[in-house]
RNA sequence: GCACAGGUGGCCGAGCGGUUAAUGGCAGCAGACUGUAAAUCUGCCGCUCCUUGCGAGCUACGGAGGUUCGAAUCCUCCCCUGUGCACCA
């Protein structure tokens, strides 16, 4: 990781273009962020490097993470990097990449989304040099008059110029007046921070190239615009996203990650290396030539990456005993130590002194294993659930109370404390 | 406002008076196989209850009524989306 943070002591221009181009999508244009980088470089003033985050999801995944680390190259460098919550704009919900429009969020889940963002951000960026803004700090105050001089800039064709718009007049889907608002919205919060650079996913081109046009429209010089590739979720198949429910969240615990880190696929292992770690592109080239040649094993490079990714979460420590756990429970089957214990009181889960048994799809409803009663009795009838290692064949079973059990339904285990 | 086409389970999409919790696909879950990967095969896949049974009850095809022994399917009204018309009359 470079050092340089005093403002007057910037990294040669080569060594930090260099550094902020692993893992970039694309920039536009290169040639404009060396410029830009030469004039920082020569005045001593930082550039201001701007992302913003919408609070729809109440927690951040590693898919967000991948903007944010690119935000942290930035601030390594010694760049001034605004962290820009988005409260008002997800009032509006961003259209990009769904062909559905959202349903507006409410004040009131917007702003307890907002403050548990602000408190996972600083895993990862510095917090004594980072600015975190709200774009309701001007949005908000813009009115209708602003609003319409705003939406003057644009014409309905430029809008209609973007795909997803574009996909969906042509499919005579419905586009609403607002959504056409929102990369409006986002443009003018480059204005409104004098933004050098806007880093986004390439699934926002479209709304970082109209902070460009905005801006010269206001007389400032466009903004560099640095994308990052959208990271698959854990199926591989689809952007990671909470709602697709194959996100892994940077709040969970080190057992919970690591287990899902190590149920990707091969291939997926790879960008994963390249946009969630710290090591250098070359390094994962050479993994993977490794991984290709046969010299290394797929599911020990899998490990490494799983280790890296939860230490950098949650410690070294606690990283090597997810991966201790891991073996133990999944290539060993044997029962793990570090399990989540929940309380759960034996009359809820059916439990009567008289039978001296406990109904099992109340248990594991209880326990989180499964969705419903139903899907818990479906499970059993399955067999996939486990009472200290054993197979239970009826959703009814005799267990002493109080007790500590081991339950497993699937993948999935907890340990019960009945009482 | 008028005309036409639409609104079905997480998504896509059949059904157009009666074995219909509703064909099929995707996603999801579980089992087998494995490296908890992928691929493949098999089963499941609304909710609740229990006596766990090819059990009982409840809810579901935009909403509210109605016709009928019986409706996602027919009728009426309403809501929502799309398209066209809307000047020469």
């Amino acid at each position: 990781m470079p050092d340089s943070t005093s403002p007057n002591n910037f990294l040669p221009v080569d060594e930090q273009l260099d550094y902020l181009q692993k893992g970039a999508a694309e920039i536009i244009r290169v040639s404009d962020l060396r410029e830009r980088l030469e004039e920082s470089r020569k005045n001593g003033r930082p550039l201001r490097v701007k992302a913003g985050f919408d609070p729809t999801a109440p927690d951040l995944h590693l898919g967000h993470t991948v903007l944010m680390r690119k935000l942290k190259h930035f601030q390594d460098l010694g760049h001034q990097v605004i962290f820009l919550v988005g409260d008002f704009t997800s009032l509006i919900g961003d259209p990009s990449g769904r062909s559905v429009t959202r349903k507006p969020l409410t004040r009131e889940q917007v702003d307890q989304n907002a403050k548990t963002y602000t408190d996972q951000v600083f895993r990862i960026l510095d917090r004594n040099k980072t600015e975190v803004r709200f774009n309701s700090e001007w949005l908000g105050t813009l009115g209708f008059e602003g609003i319409i001089r705003l939406a003057a800039h644009f014409t309905v064709s430029q809008m209609l110029e973007r795909e997803e718009f574009h996909k969906r007049f042509q499919e005579e889907k419905p586009i609403f007046m607002h959504e056409m608002l929102y990369p409006l919205s986002q443009g003018y919060d480059s204005v409104a921070l004098k933004a050098d650079v806007e880093l986004g996913g390439t699934d926002q081109k479209f709304n970082l190239l109209i902070g460009r046009e905005l801006q010269r429209h206001y007389g400032q010089p466009s903004q560099i615009v640095l994308m990052t590739p959208i990271i698959e979720g854990i199926d591989g198949v689809q952007k990671m996203s909470k709602s697709l429910n194959n996100a892994i969240g940077i709040h969970e615990p080190p057992g919970e990650m690591y287990g899902k880190l190590m149920s990707i696929s091969d291939i997926l292992m790879w960008s994963y290396w390249t946009l969630l770690t710290d090591l250098k592109q070359s390094e994962v080239d050479a993994l993977k030539v490794a991984v290709e040649s046969g010299a290394a094993h797929p599911m020990d490079v899998k490990k490494r990456l799983a280790r890296t990714i939860v230490a950098g979460f949650h410690g070294e420590e606690a990283a090597l005993r997810a991966d201790e756990n891991w073996a133990k429970q999944f290539q060993r089957d044997e029962t793990p130590e570090d399990l989540d214990e929940v309380a759960v009181s034996a009359a809820d889960a059916g439990w009567t002194a008289e039978t001296g048994a406990l109904r099992l799809d109340k248990l594991l409803v209880r326990l989180g294993l499964a969705d419903s009663a139903a899907d818990a009795t479906r499970k059993v009838k399955q067999g996939a659930v486990r009472l200290d290692g054993e197979v239970v064949q009826g959703t009814h079973a005799r267990v002493p109370v109080p007790t500590r059990v081991v339950v497993r339904a699937g993948k999935r285990a907890k340990a019960a404390l009945l009482s």
